[in-house]
DNA sequence: CCGCATCCGATTGGATACTG
DNA sequence: CAGTATCCAATCGGATGCGG
């Protein structure tokens, strides 16, 4: 690792492996993301895509995300109401981690 | 992603990336991990390498890490015990992810 | 339609103490 | 030295119901 923050003897919140990690931490998180990699998403297409999903954990996911700047919800006018879930260009930046996440899962798979 | 195992409306065990979630899992495994990565280690060594981290937990996670077959551990004959843990050929191969999780890091910190 | 509030069972991780 | 055994507080995630 690289510099000082890759050397720490604790799981402290400023070292950048902890930082990814919080990222795509919480059951259904890589999920949602590889949906709004797709694109801009609503509420309740994300819950068509994913129908075993709460609603109180997907809001909760979507509330973490925004919370890191990797995503982010806008409001359409009009009834009945709107929203649109998109990724951030930060969140745009977890696109290689879930694909090395893919491939490593398939190395180390039996 | 690739194949169909890629897809999934759940967090299916048998899913790639629910296998990389689950190899890396758990407070201080990256950790472990990062100790090990650079050669075999005794539980003390570990432990002093990690001091915050409790007996208990690196237990479960050298435990975690062996039934996964990432890791192994070589009891030394003789007096005090001493014991030898090692990641696997298998284990090595999440070297790549780990090196990604510093990067991705790093890219999405404020 | 889009959530948030509440409740609750299950899992996690830390502290402490004990054994071969 | 190298763990295992207990206990416990905190967190997590699922179910359900309500409100804008």
């Amino acid at each position: 690792m690289p510099d000082a923050r890759g050397r720490t003897r604790r799981p402290e919140p400023g070292c950048p492996v902890e930082i990814a990690l919080a990222a795509i931490s919480g059951r259904w998180t890589t999920l949602v993301l590889r949906e709004l990699m797709a694109g801009p998403r609503s509420f309740g297409e994300l819950r068509a895509a994913l129908p075993s999903l709460s609603a109180k954990v997907l809001s909760e996911r979507l509330a973490a995300l925004a919370d890191r700047g990797l995503a982010e919800r806008t409001v359409l006018p009009g009834f009945p109401p709107r929203t649109s879930h998109r990724l951030t260009a930060r969140g745009e930046r977890l696109r290689p981690l879930l694909v090395e996440l893919y491939r490593t899962g398939t190395a180390i798979a039996l």
